[in-house]
DNA sequence: TGCACGATCTCG
DNA sequence: GAGATCGTGCAT
């Protein structure tokens, strides 16, 4: 199927979140063999507001790529060992993100960026334009279900429980 | 310059 | 239920 282009990742996180399930994740090897994963589960970040979005620290190094148009990679480390493989949302100045929490059998964030071996060179990656990762277009999906964020309870009850874990069935 | 903690996972 | 393990944001 089409490389997804730019237009794709320019709605806000919440709508990219959903539109994400069902569509095909490509990872170009450095020995050029090329691996695709369906998306089964996603999570949206959404502004400064949503207490639970690391952009709700407002701009640091770390979120500065969140403020960039749609369609760029963020990553970062978690407990010290995990990268988490985000997308980027929205229009520039508009601190949004997806997560990726689940590719056909790898369920859970951290696996999922230990299988496609992300590290911080992935940082700021433009998915339209990658050699070595992008997302393919894939028929719409509506069979899916929708559930409070995961590891977010710092975030408060306002935020804490907005369904924008979106996961395939 | 130091410290507490995190969008997690694995093992026991 | 605890440990692994380190970058980041914020206090000092």
């Amino acid at each position: 199927m089409k490389k997804l282009e730019l237009e794709f990742y320019k709605h806000d996180a919440v709508t990219v979140a959903e539109k994400l399930l069902g569509k095909t994740l490509v990872r170009c090897w450095d020995d050029g063999l090329v691996s695709r994963y369906r998306i089964t589960e996603t999570e949206a970040y959404l502004g400064e507001e949503d207490k639970a979005c690391h952009a709700s620290k407002g701009r640091t190094q770390r979120t500065e790529i969140m403020y960039s148009e749609g369609g760029k990679v963020y990553v970062y480390l978690i407990y010290g060992m995990y990268w988490m493989l985000n997308i980027v949302t929205g229009a520039e100045n508009h601190p949004q993100a997806v997560l990726i929490r689940g590719i056909d059998n790898i369920i859970g964030s951290g696996k999922v960026g230990r299988e496609l071996r992300i590290d911080r060179s992935f940082y700021g990656e433009n998915l339209p334009d990658s050699n070595r990762i992008w997302i393919e277009n894939a028929p719409e999906v509506t069979c899916f279900i929708t559930a409070p964020r995961v590891g977010i309870d710092y975030a408060g009850e306002e935020w804490r429980d907005k369904p924008w874990r979106f996961i395939l069935k």
